[in-house]
DNA sequence: TTCGGGAGTTTTATCGATAGAATTAGGGGC
DNA sequence: GCCCCTAATTCTATCGATAAAACTCCCGAA
């Protein structure tokens, strides 16, 4: 048969921009003018209107005053921003899902670690399978809404990911990477799997700072011990 | 010509949701029929269905499949969630605050309690007055994006306490709660500050969920209809 | 050439109308 | 008397049309 029952043309207006936003297809600063989209999409202008008040309140797209919507800006500053408020909350988030992940997280984790691992990054199932390890990570956190918030924060960092298309991270060993997570997690090493984790996201910050040729002012990544 | 001509229908009609929704004007679980909102704010379906698809992306208000939307319910669970993520969130945010905060900020503290404790908690510039002291402790945090996560949170909870309408808290000194969270905030002393700002979360959040009388898990506190 | 003023052209913000999905109200069967 | 099926009614999801606001571009004055 056919597709499952399509919800409202307007979630699938709205599931549609959120992936060309993240994707970069729709890149940063971008207009996004109503009737273009509806014409792409096959849509009326009303679901695009939705769709893109719904994306402006998820901070993926921003309303201008009575000049319609864009797609929100990409800068150094909201880049370094960013990295610091993934680091400073899934610090706490992180060691809530290691003080109360039980054995049915762990084997999530491994698992979701294994899937990781066996994909080679060039694989476009690679980023599913990142993300995937990472919520895993967090997933014990018993504050759906703080894992929720993370996984925004994620979210929005890997648009920056795509904006810096294919940029390769020379010399870094990522599986290494997630390999010493992954085990300070499960020997439930808070300390040490934080500052891993930091030193991960900081890691690829750079690499990707570098790659989107970012620099000039904008505020360093602060100081998260 | 200076009407301060209230910008688009749009933002009018979702600022006045929003009001309505946290004041408990709205109740949880309350379908929310377009026409009627439409009707009572003076406005066409569509300013309200895209004030209602932002309200729903700020997590205010529910989507139904195909059923439109409905004010988002208010339970037990969902409460005791909240204030966890309040204080897991704040416990970084506040002490961001504190590692960063300078003198411009260490004034603007003093002044914010020195608004709050001179007002009287029947006033009705209280509740502002009190929403400026939170904010105020977390104002040095470097990241906005988790202050503002913070924000959406404490009004999250502040609509329980509208709902749990003017309940009071017999045996306690909220003004001296303040006094001292400003205080250890003021003397850097970040694991008293945090500690003090649970201790606070979790009183209000007893006497609220006393106030609701909700118990039992997932209780709703309303049905609607 | 440079700057300010319009006229003309896009786009936005909203409205009113309309298929269709859902919910409710009735009427028989069992 | 209780439950199921169909008709009537209520709302939602969308479309197409339309003032109003915001850009463009071209032109003439300095």
């Amino acid at each position: 048969m056919q597709d499952i029952v399509d919800d409202s043309l307007t979630a699938q207006v709205h599931r549609r921009l959120r992936i060309d936003l993240l994707r970069g297809v729709l890149p940063p600063g971008a207009r996004l003018k109503v009737q273009a989209i509806a014409a792409r999409y096959g849509a009326g202008a009303s679901p695009v209107r939705e769709a893109l008040s719904s994306l402006a309140a998820e901070g993926l797209v921003e309303r201008l005053d009575q000049r319609g919507f864009r797609a929100a800006p990409a800068t150094v500053g909201d880049f370094d921003e960013l990295v610091l408020a993934r680091c400073l909350l899934e610090e706490v988030v992180l060691r809530e899902s290691l003080a109360a992940g039980d054995t049915g997280w762990e084997e999530a984790l491994v698992l979701a670690r294994w899937r990781l691992e066996r994909l080679p990054r060039a694989d476009p199932a690679w980023e599913a399978a990142h993300a995937g390890f990472h919520q895993a990570l967090l997933a014990a956190c018993p504050s759906p809404t703080l894992r929720g918030v993370a996984e925004a924060l994620r979210e929005r960092a890997e648009r920056y990911r795509s904006l810096a298309n294919r940029a390769a991270y020379p010399g870094r060993d990522i599986a290494a990477e997630h390999k010493a997570i992954a085990e300070a997690a499960l020997t439930r090493d808070a300390a040490q799997a934080i500052a891993l984790l930091h030193a991960h996201y900081r890691s690829t910050a750079g690499f990707l700072r570098e790659a989107l040729g970012m620099r000039g002012p904008g505020g360093p990544a602060a100081s998260a011990r």
